[in-house]
DNA sequence: AATTTTTTTTAGATTTGTCTAAAAAATATT
DNA sequence: AATATTTTTTAGACAAATCTAAAAAAAATT
C-alpha cells in the first residue's frame, strides 16, 4: 500500500500544492510554467488527478487539491525535506547543493524508510533552507518569520528561510556569507532603490538589493 | 553527466550482469524470466542496449555486456549494496527487509551522493548479505567462501553470503537463528537426503536440508 | 455589445516500455 | 536428413506522458 503514484504524478501534486499556497488555487498556465511543460500536457494530467480524486477540477476553471491530494503532497514534501536534512547533516552536502538530489530521493515511497529516516535524524522540524518538515501525520511547525524588508532597524534576527532554490541566488548568498541561521541586523534602509544595509556578525556592513531582501526571511531573536 | 539511463534500462543492465556471472552470457528467455517480462519485450531492449554500445548482441545469439555495460552494471550494484548497508547499519532495518527499498534507492544516480554515502559509511566492503560492494572504480573484494555443502566436518566457519533474497528463505533462516556472520560447524552429513547437521554457537544442533545448504556460503575462520 | 486577445482544451502524433500473435531461426527428435 | 519443438524475433497494438496545431471558452478591450 505504498505510494501508488508515478513520479510524474507526484511532481504535479507537489507543484500544485506549492502554487496553491499563495492564493488557494492554481491555473493551467501557472502549473505548466512551474513544471516546464506545455499547457496541453497539464490538462491531460489534471483530468487524471481528478479521476483519482486528488484534485478539484472543472474544465476552464481554476483547480486545487482535495484533502486526499493535500495529504499526499505533504508526504512528498516530508520526504523531500527529510532527505535534504540528511544530505546536509550526515553527508556534509552544502545546503545549496541538496535540492536536485532530494528531488530524486523524494520519490522513494517506502513509509518504513521515511519514518526510520525521520527517527534516525531525530525528528527534525526544519530543513536546511528553513522550511518546516511535515511530521508523520502531515503536521508542520510554523515559524513566526518576517520578510527581511519588514524587519525593523537595529533588531537582531536570524535567517530562517530562503524563498527560492535557484543556483544564482544561492551563489550570491554564499558570496555574501549569508546562510540559514546567520544572525544579522538591518542598519539602514535606502528609499531610492529599496536596498538595505545589513550588518552580519562583526563584519563590515553589506548592501542587500530589494530583489534579494524579498526572498530572505528572518526570525527576530 | 550523471546516469543517462532510464530505470528500466538500469534494471535490464543489472539483470544481465548477474545472469552472465554464471556462464559468461545470457539468453533472451533467461532474462525475460528474471525480469518477469515477455521475451518480445526483452528483444526490444536488447536492440536498444546494443545501439548504446552496452551490449554485445546479434539476433538469435546469446548476448553479454560490453566493458562499458559492465562498468555501468557495477555502478548500479555499488549503489544498491551501499544503500543496503546504510539501511541496516544506520536505519536499523533487518537485513532481510532491505532489498526492495534498495531496489528503488539504487536508481538515484548522483555520483556525489553515492561517493559521500560511501565515505559516510566508512567505505564498507560487504553488504548485509555478504555480497561485495564495488568501490568507486568498480573493484570489489573477493571472499574465499565455499558452499556449506563443501565445508568439511568440524571446521568452524562464518556465514558470509546467502544466495537468494526470497522472503521464504529469509524467514527460514531467521527461524533457525542463522544470519550473516553466524559462526557454525558441520557436525554430520547424511547421504540419504544430503542434509547436514550444523551446530550454531552453543545451541542444540539443527538440521539443514540440501536445498538450504546450497544457498548458504561460509568462510572458514 | 462586439471584437480581439489570452487561456484552456481537444485532436492527433511521438516516445518508451510493454503486450499478443504470428513468423523465422535454431535446436532437438525421430 | 527430415520433421517437430523450442527459442527468438517481428509486426502491430496499447498505456503513460509528452508534444504541436487547431478549436473552444473566458477575459480583456474597444
Amino acid at each position: 500500500m505504498s505510494s501508488n503514484f508515478s513520479i510524474t504524478e507526484e511532481n504535479y501534486i507537489k507543484a500544485i500544492y506549492h502554487l496553491q499556497q499563495a492564493t488557494g488555487s492554481v491555473t493551467t498556465n501557472e502549473l505548466s510554467a512551474s513544471l516546464l511543460t506545455k499547457p496541453a500536457s497539464v490538462t491531460d494530467m489534471l483530468k487524471k488527478l481528478k479521476v483519482k480524486k486528488l484534485l478539484h477540477y472543472e474544465p476552464y476553471k481554476v483547480f486545487y487539491l482535495t484533502a486526499e491530494g493535500k495529504k499526499i503532497a505533504l508526504n512528498i514534501i516530508r520526504r523531500h525535506r527529510l532527505w535534504e536534512f540528511f544530505l546536509v547533516e550526515k553527508l556534509a552536502f552544502g545546503w545549496d547543493e541538496v535540492h536536485e538530489v532530494a528531488e530524486e530521493l523524494e520519490h522513494v515511497g517506502s513509509k518504513k524508510l521515511v519514518d526510520k529516516l525521520d527517527s534516525y535524524l531525530d525528528f527534525p522540524k526544519f530543513d536546511p533552507h528553513g522550511d518546516p518538515i511535515p511530521d508523520v501525520n502531515g503536521k508542520m511547525s510554523i515559524v513566526q518569520q518576517v520578510n527581511l524588508t519588514e524587519l525593523p532597524l537595529n533588531k537582531l534576527a536570524q535567517v530562517t528561510m530562503v524563498g527560492s532554490q535557484s543556483t544564482e541566488l544561492l551563489e550570491l548568498l554564499s558570496h555574501k556569507d549569508i546562510t540559514i541561521g546567520t544572525k544579522l541586523e538591518v542598519k539602514k534602509k535606502f528609499s531610492f532603490d529599496k536596498s538595505v544595509e545589513v550588518k552580519v556578525k562583526n563584519l563590515a556592513p553589506v548592501n542587500i538589493s530589494e530583489q534579494l531582501a524579498k526572498v530572505l526571511f528572518v526570525k527576530p531573536v
